[in-house]
DNA sequence: TGCATGATGTTCT
DNA sequence: GAACATCATGCAC
């Protein structure tokens, strides 16, 4: 239970680079608000992007139109859509001009899990609701509708609180991201140790085109 | 149990 | 026209 309903994570927290914000955002709580209800996750798995800087980054070739959001001020969402059929959500870091962001990959469900497991039926029970990016995006109810909005704010249907220090902070193991094609040898990959519902390495495999 | 491939829409060159 | 920060499914062993 939150000990003071309106605290958020501080703005300034974010206005740092993400390989630096990453390590913070594991063990804080997202909570989604929807006509639905409530969502709340506990995040066990980050990813940074280091804006222009980075290869893997969407803001590698410079501001378009969809990254925008992430050279915006910090603490907002950056939410696309890839791959067809999935959302993504990121937390922008860094002050205005610097595209900085953190990919959410995973999450444990705190609240709302009835909620959570009627937008994805699953059969397995020990299967977490969250294990994933695009998993996450949907257990929360995230579409692009919440590109932009603000995860400091208590109006916003997205939220973004401090981790409970119940958690004891547990052991921050890193490595390489997961499906990215470039810059595979950073190590900007955060998660809980001890969270077997982090996803596994995958490495990067060229997608096979059908080469008749 | 584990790997390999297909699906699907938006964005950028 | 091609790529993509993914997930679910099918088949093999």
């Amino acid at each position: 239970m939150p000990e003071q309903p309106g605290e958020l994570l501080p703005r300034e927290f974010l206005a740092r680079p993400a390989p630096e914000v990453a390590p913070g955002l594991l063990g804080c709580v997202l909570e989604s608000e929807t006509d639905e209800g409530i969502v709340a996750v506990t995040l066990t798995e980050v990813e940074a992007y280091n804006g222009e800087e980075d290869p893997a980054s969407h803001a590698y070739r410079g501001q378009t139109a969809r990254n925008a959001v992430m050279y915006g001020p910090p603490g907002y969402a950056y939410v696309y859509f890839t791959y067809g059929m999935h959302f993504c959500v990121n937390v922008v870091c860094m002050p205005p001009g610097t595209a900085s962001a953190v990919l959410l990959r995973a999450g444990q469900v705190v609240a709302g899990e009835e909620l959570a497991r009627r937008r994805r039926p699953v059969d397995g029970p020990a299967r977490n609701l969250a294990r994933g990016p695009a998993r996450l995006c949907q257990a929360l109810g995230i579409t692009r509708a919440l590109n932009g909005v603000d995860l400091c704010a208590q109006a916003s249907p997205l939220r973004l609180r401090p981790g409970t220090r119940s958690e004891e902070k547990n052991s921050i193991d890193t490595g390489p991201r997961v499906g990215v094609s470039q810059g595979a040898d950073v190590p900007w990959r955060f998660w809980l140790d001890g969270e077997p519902s982090v996803s596994a390495y995958r490495p990067w495999v060229p997608k096979r085109r059908a080469r008749t």
